[in-house]
RNA sequence: GGUCUGGUAGUUCAGUUGGUUAGAAUAUCUGCCUGUCACGCAGGGGGUCGCGGGUUCGAGUCCCGUCCAGACCGCCA
């Protein structure tokens, strides 16, 4: 049975060697007097020939009996071809077969086993074994293979130690939604799949497993994205004794190392921006660095012009693309549709055009002179040609719909240099969050999230002001990581669930371990978790994270191949007493 | 929970104002082919137009409902 090599390494080298190779029938080329087969398997494709003159008759018919994917073991004698391929690695050999043993046959395909499949998504989905075979998506979990096993080197060789910790645990309402497991052997009672690992880890360090980490499985029943999936992996990491900056150092170290080894770029920096400026200036909390655009407040030079859209609004701010002073009235129609469709909610958009003779003409000349104009202008340093969009409105609400237009812009006039890499750390966030529907506050973070010390005497007054030991790592515009120092103080810590207006009945049947344990002697930490799986589709510049997991779930949470969820069986359901 | 887009041959899609036998490419099958590698040439087979109802002389096309898929909003401590 043993293969003697692989599809994928044969070369001129190999001349006259006698080798015996496995695998799936990729393409079958006839030509009456010959027979070309691309045998394929995990390493790549080599070419087989068969032939009326050199091959014997039962090996000849044997071949031209071949179809899509069945599964062969040849042996044969590796001879140069006549005409080279230059596309493949081993385009210059090609096997003389001399004796063929057909293991398996196989059906036709649903879809082409190509790069560029006809498959759909769907198709793809449910014959996901057979897109797995695929180049691309192959490759993809090669690469996340690489990328786990570098992880894992950096943090071993920092000392940090991988602990595995319970799937099933306790619900608690904060947060996302958990999925829920039912207990047979205790009825009506249900475990949870932990959204994250992350009571376990301050208990590790509580422990005194100064670093820990691993890379685990996650669960959140929430709605999916292209970018979100229920099931999805974290790289989880806790440190103590370390305030912000070093947990910033110790993962730098390790995001410098992935960009160097599988972007080829030695000499990253990494910007640092609060919350604040972040919404002020890109409208979002993970701003994409690759390109400028920044957003501009003019509320105080376009107030008192007796335009009521700028007037009554809280907040008046602009884009300035530079050279786009001539798109045309249909264009910017187009745009202006896009900020109001209901995804984004603008009510509308205006513009002001620097033309190039370096007059100004705005949709409000009706209010605003061409010198009113011109303090816009120079405001915000634009220069001939250029476009000015501007939106007026409450003030979060507007500057992020006009985030949300600046990354669409970026895209539509292809302002991104896909070649930079631009890791951000966002700091600084706010503790709390208002939730109007429920009137009270929420943890932005989690409730584990540490206030900065500064902020403790307000913690009871000023709850809204309170900014958090919180950071999230963005790159390119995607938030691949996130984390905070701790809480390790009993006093803070219940001070915190109180404010999120959880009694202390409550507060003790949920997290009272916890509390417990903030008594024997907790050290101060911090940490953050990265999404492995964004992380990977982020660095092959992908949006969609489901072709770098092998058996993703669907837009709606199915598995199309496996068909679950499924009903369960009465038997199944009156065992775990359920109705 | 909501918005939008789509569902027609194994697959990816086209299908005009509602009008003859629903097309193309590719896959598949047959024949031919002395070096292919997106091989080529000739021919064949292949359709519950997602499903149900309605309008109409007549529906792939229009209307209503429903199911499925994708993108997004809400949601994702």
């Amino acid at each position: 049975m043993n293969r003697t090599n692989n599809c994928g390494e044969l070369t001129k080298s190999n001349l006259g060697q006698t080798v015996k190779l496995s695998g799936w029938v990729n393409k079958i080329r006839e030509k009456g007097f010959i027979i070309w087969v691309d045998l394929r398997d995990r390493y790549g494709i080599t070419q087989l020939v068969f032939d009326k003159e050199r091959s014997n008759d039962e090996i000849f018919t044997t071949a031209s009996q071949l179809g899509r994917e069945f599964v062969i073991e040849v042996e044969g004698s590796v001879i140069e071809r006549k005409s080279i391929n230059e596309n493949i690695d081993t385009g210059e050999i090609e096997i003389l077969v001399t004796s063929i043993n057909i293991l398996n046959k196989s059906l036709t395909p649903p879809f082409t086993i190509e790069n560029e499949s006809d498959g759909g998504e769907e198709l793809r989905m449910k014959y996901r074994y057979l897109d797995i075979r695929r180049e691309p998506i192959k490759e993809n979990l090669i690469f996340r293979h690489s990328l786990s096993l570098e992880v894992r080197n950096y943090l071993s060789e920092n000392n940090f130690i991988d602990v595995e910790t319970p799937c099933l645990i306790k619900s608690t309402p904060e947060g996302a939604r958990d999925f829920i497991v039912p207990s047979r052997l205790n009825p009506d009672h249900y475990y949870a799949l932990p959204q994250s690992p992350q009571i376990f880890k301050q208990l590790l360090m509580i422990g005194g497993i100064d670093k820990y980490y691993q890379i685990v499985k996650c669960f959140r029943d929430e709605d999916l994205r292209a970018d979100r999936q229920p099931e999805f992996t974290q790289i989880d990491c806790e440190m103590s004794f370390v305030n912000q900056e070093d947990v910033f150092q110790q993962f730098e170290g390790l995001m410098k190392r992935i960009f160097s080894k599988f972007l080829g770029s030695d000499n990253t920096t990494f910007d640092r921006m609060t919350y604040e400026s972040a919404i002020e200036k890109y409208g979002t909390d993970k701003p994409d660095l690759r390109y400028e655009l920044l957003i501009n407040n003019i509320s105080d030079e376009v107030k008192g012009k007796n335009f009521q859209i700028f007037d009554n609004n809280e907040i008046s701010v602009c884009l300035r693309v530079e050279g786009k002073s001539d798109l045309t009235r249909k264009e910017i129609d187009e745009i202006t549709d896009w900020v109001k469709r209901p995804q984004i909610g603008a009510s509308g958009l205006l513009w002001i055009k620097h033309n190039n003779d370096s007059s100004f003409k705005s949709s409000f000349d009706k209010f605003f002179s061409e010198s009113d104009l011109r303090v816009i202008s120079e405001k915000i340093s634009s220069k001939p040609g250029d476009i000015i969009f501007i939106m007026s409105g409450e003030y979060k609400k507007t500057l992020e719909q006009l985030g949300s237009l600046r990354v669409e812009l970026a895209s539509k006039f292809n302002l991104i240099d896909q070649e930079k890499i631009c890791p951000l750390w966002v700091t600084d966030f706010p503790l709390f969050e208002w939730d109007e529907e429920e009137k009270r506050f929420f943890s932005m973070h989690h409730p584990f999230t540490s206030p900065k010390p500064e902020f403790l005497d307000i913690l009871d007054k000023e709850p809204e002001k309170v900014i958090a030991n919180a950071y999230d790592l963005v790159l390119n515009g995607n938030e691949i990581g996130g984390g905070s120092i701790r809480i390790h103080d009993f006093d803070t810590q219940m001070k915190v669930f109180e404010l999120l207006g959880m009694s202390k009945e409550e507060y003790t049947s949920q997290f009272g371990f916890l509390i417990e344990a903030l008594k024997y002697g907790a050290p101060p930490h911090g940490g953050i978790a990265f999404g492995l799986d964004r992380l990977a589709a982020v660095l092959k510049g992908k949006d969609v994270i489901r072709d770098f997991i092998a058996f993703p779930k669907n837009n709606s949470g199915k598995d199309l191949m496996i068909d679950a969820p499924s009903k369960l069986t009465k038997e199944q359901l009156k065992d775990l007493s359920q109705k």
